[in-house]
DNA sequence: CTGAAAGCGCTTACAG
DNA sequence: CTGAAAGCGCTTACAG
């Protein structure tokens, strides 16, 4: 049994034993157990991923990114969405904790969570992706969008605009709220006070984005230039100025923070603030086999966003 | 031991004693070992996902449909990306089949594919989605193309095509033969022969997408209409439409397999062949646990594709 | 209800 | 190199 194990451990065996083991296992269809193994080792080579929805292009390419990086490490991953509910984040966790999953990558629902505070307590390593809670212990690897959606401000204010309107995501997320402020602020400082009722709130979801753009297009007085928070909100959004017949940007600028893949095929394409999504997911990968093999606590990594400038902004009533 | 065993694994325990382990368990932090359990149990509560690419919207949507089911159903859900690399695949199989998962749902890379057999060997319930291998014997669950890939031939026939283009999928997958065959098929039934020329082979990932446009906008004469036989060979195919400045569908018709929310905001919007994903997803997870738990083979099940007819197709020489 | 015991399949020192 | 043994944390019949 010893030398079987060594064999498929990874350990010293003469060569002659080697191969006869391996014949012996190959004539018997022998595999070796990884839940015995991960029993004994008190390690399963899993770690978990918790995101909001893997439908979000910027989680897929997340989830793409980690689970290449987890694979390159001999990791599996085991995947949860949360669809942003606190309490379906809460059973995930417990289940991978109970799983034992060697570590957690997660985008917190909410920036605060008891449940998190758990996962610390279990001894469990945690990597924060995108969002994250404050008070637990753990590296975040997250893009800074305030220099970026700063400089969409002023791009659009240069423009001419002074009605700006924000499709934006839950203030209490740490993403919705920074994207908000940096927003709000950018305005402010340029001279251009953005009144409550071009400030909608969505739930970074497709539907919400697609409403709140009903709502503004409703307004009596309508914003010259609108920027949703998130990618699937500006989806909603765009589906509704179409719907609703309006010409970007002749009528109004339109702007996303999230670059996917098809705006630049739409007309006109659409400037949006982009995050560097492949190197988040690879940093955070990287980081978890680190923690777990107790190589120490890895600094957290924030990268910049940026904007990309395209077709969907010019100067306002430039339709009319 | 056996009453804490019975208050977690479920089983007839007084309110008392229940009250007292549970209490206790709240004092020390004891969280139930899944690993143990699994060992104990023969059974992980966990299935595997093997497709090639979550980054493809197709398979964004199967794994979140997946996803949902099994976790409806208390199972966990690990994930695979092949990129179409039978060895890659290989490797994942023989991960999933060492951690012992309950059951394997898979979109194979290949026709043909021996580990598949070991998989069947092993004796761990495999559902085939989207793509299956002859000779191993497990459901189903796919959308036939067939019917409608002909209606879309018909369609463009009717609009006045007589030089039509395909750029195809590997031909030895199940749904890239099956399609470029009646596409073909459906060609030829009505009178029109598609020359070796107009058949381009992709391997259904965007950059091939993007050179078979290439190639095809290259001939001395050029197709009047194109159909790409996948979601992301289309966008490649599109973004080629774009950077050459062709005209869709004046100077070209466009029209592709696999629908995409955004194909809809597209100038003009692009008509496809819609698959019913989530239905797709849902079946597949249904049925693992279904085998897992020994309630027989589930049948196969094979659901049709639409066509959606949108704007991307115009009689040819439209434009000129 | 509770305790003792066997066994799931490994890994890892320890003898021989 | 190989065999015997302990132990990872459960579940499950079996006594008491």
């Amino acid at each position: 049994m010893a030398t079987v194990s060594r064999v498929f451990g990874g350990g010293g065996v003469s060569a002659g034993a080697r191969e006869r083991v391996l014949e012996a296992s190959r004539r018997l269809g022998y595999r070796p157990n990884a839940v015995a193994r991960a029993l004994r080792m008190e390690a399963t080579r899993t770690l978990g991923l918790v995101i909001p929805n893997v439908m979000n292009p910027f989680f897929t390419a997340v989830a793409r990114a980690v689970e290449d990086a987890a694979r390159e490490r001999g990791y599996s991953l085991v995947l949860g969405n949360t669809d942003e509910d606190p309490e379906k984040e809460a059973r995930y966790l417990e289940v991978l904790l109970e799983k034992r999953v060697d570590g957690i990558v997660i985008s917190p629902a909410r920036a605060a969570s008891p449940h998190l505070e758990e996962v610390g307590r279990a001894g469990v390593p945690v990597v924060f992706l995108d969002r994250y809670v404050e008070g637990v212990e753990a590296p975040v690897v997250r893009a800074d969008g305030r220099r970026a959606v700063d400089e969409l401000v002023g791009y659009l204010v240069g423009l001419g605009h002074r009605r700006l309107a924000i499709i934006s995501g839950p203030p209490e997320t740490v993403t919705g709220g920074e994207r908000l402020e940096s927003f709000l602020a950018g305005a402010r400082r340029r001279g251009v006070e953005v009144s409550a009722e071009l400030v909608v709130y969505g739930d970074f979801r497709r539907e919400s984005g697609a409403r709140a753009m009903r709502r503004l297009l409703g307004l009596e007085e309508r914003p010259t230039a609108v920027f949703a928070a998130n990618n699937l909100m500006a989806l909603g959004a765009l589906e509704e100025l179409d719907r609703a017949g309006v010409r970007v940007p002749e009528e109004v600028s339109f702007a996303s923070f999230d670059d996917v893949s098809w705006f630049r095929l739409l007309r006109p394409p659409v400037t949006a603030v982009a995050q560097p999504i492949r190197e988040l997911g690879e940093a955070a990968a990287r980081m978890l086999p680190e923690m777990v093999e107790g190589r120490g606590r890895p600094e957290s990594v924030v990268l910049e966003a940026e904007l990309v400038v395209r077709g969907s902004c010019a100067p306002p009533g430039g339709g009319g």
